[in-house]
DNA sequence: CGCGCACTTGACATGCGTCAAATTACGTGG
DNA sequence: CCACGTAATTTGACGCATGTCAAGTGCGCG
């Protein structure tokens, strides 16, 4: 274990921990903070993919020697600890269930983009938001980062907006209307959720079919 | 490893290797044919999540004891390799390579959802439809299915159009346009890239960001 | 020969995008 | 603590890409 770690970073608000395009023979474990992985086209528009926390894998997705399809970037102050890709061959032998977690993670990560894609590919504007807001909560719920349904999200809209395939002004008017059903608030970049169940209901989930509990 | 596969078993058309819903403790690597996974909220509304053929593991985002958050259902006939989930860990014991192929898999398929929320979220329907037949054609050239860039596609429009969050009349009148631009013909279930380059031009893929090569 | 399913096409509706400007919040230096 | 500059949020007016509805058309299969 102690030839694989290599050492602790950590970064701050709006700085990369890698850039796409990027090629990077490292592997990053989140000690602390938030951080998004995002795609980007040519002429500029992006795609946020996914959100990332403490006990988050980042630079799996990364071959070795081939140019990394995805870029991260801090939304907060962000503690790393940095790995060498290239010891994963020899620690998999050494410690068999460390491979375990990782698949189990990666088969996580997975779930996720599952749901990102249902929801930026079938949801309506409302349902997007809500479904993120939701998610957003879930996961930070399963961190034990909520203070009695209370949350800092450390995101703003055009992060939303980027991360539902919506426009930044929809977000806002989204936003407006959601706010004035009354099952949450949100001044700043403080969350309240008052009513889960029914925000549920407006991200469209499925309640028959519930999400699987947080693990521990 | 003989104590790890557990059967081999044939799917016809249409039908379901398991349910969005459903608890299984299996794994599954598909010898031969084409299948889709999919996710789909309560009235029906359904999002193609990824493709899969042979080489392709279905299963690993499955717990053992939770419900499957997705389906996969057989595009056309398939022979699968079913294993039990729950011999993975000694598996990976006995063999860490096979934790490594694993993670490269699952690393892979993570790739593939990237790109699929970024085309989802981001490009307009022209580019879409644009991406989903360079990315289809690309995944077979690796696969070895194409002939003289002609490729055989099992999916039909409805497909495309729950692939890439559009209506099936707009999937059909973007291919209209498509055919018009000369660079592909797609009569029935055959297509034929004319021209790859225009056709990546057309979905929006970055020149300068090329694509991993086909590994092997 | 006829039924069913995939594909087409037209007409019309609308959810969301775009542009632009106003307002508010926020950090920084004086 | 205030003044200022910059970034984030909000609102309005308008346009368009895409959705919806509905009616064909073509074709494979029994």
């Amino acid at each position: 274990m102690k030839t694989f770690k290599v050492s602790e970073i950590t970064l701050n608000v709006g700085q990369s921990v890698y850039l796409e395009g990027e090629t990077s023979d490292k592997l990053y474990t989140i000690l602390e903070g938030w951080a998004f992985r995002y795609k980007s086209m040519p002429d500029g528009r992006r795609q946020i993919v996914n959100y990332a926390y403490q006990g988050d894998f980042l630079g799996l997705q990364n071959s070795m020697t081939d140019k990394s399809p995805h870029g991260v970037e801090a939304l907060t102050i962000l503690r790393l600890c940095v790995f060498q890709k290239a010891r994963l061959p020899s620690l998999f032998e050494k410690q068999p269930s460390l491979a375990l977690d990782l698949t189990w993670l990666a088969a996580r990560e997975e779930r996720f983009l599952d749901e990102g894609l249902l929801s930026v590919g079938r949801r309506t504007a409302r349902e997007k938001v809500s479904y993120l807001l939701w998610y957003l909560h879930t996961r930070a719920l399963e961190a034990g980062l909520t203070f009695d349904n209370t949350l800092f999200l450390p995101m703003n809209q055009q992060h939303f907006a980027d991360t539902l395939g919506i426009s930044l002004v929809y977000v806002n008017r989204t936003l407006q209307r959601l706010r004035s059903s009354g099952c949450l608030t949100l001044t700043g970049r403080t969350l309240v959720i008052h009513d889960k169940t029914r925000l549920a209901e407006l991200a469209g989930i499925d309640p028959k079919r519930p999400e699987r509990r947080p693990i521990i």
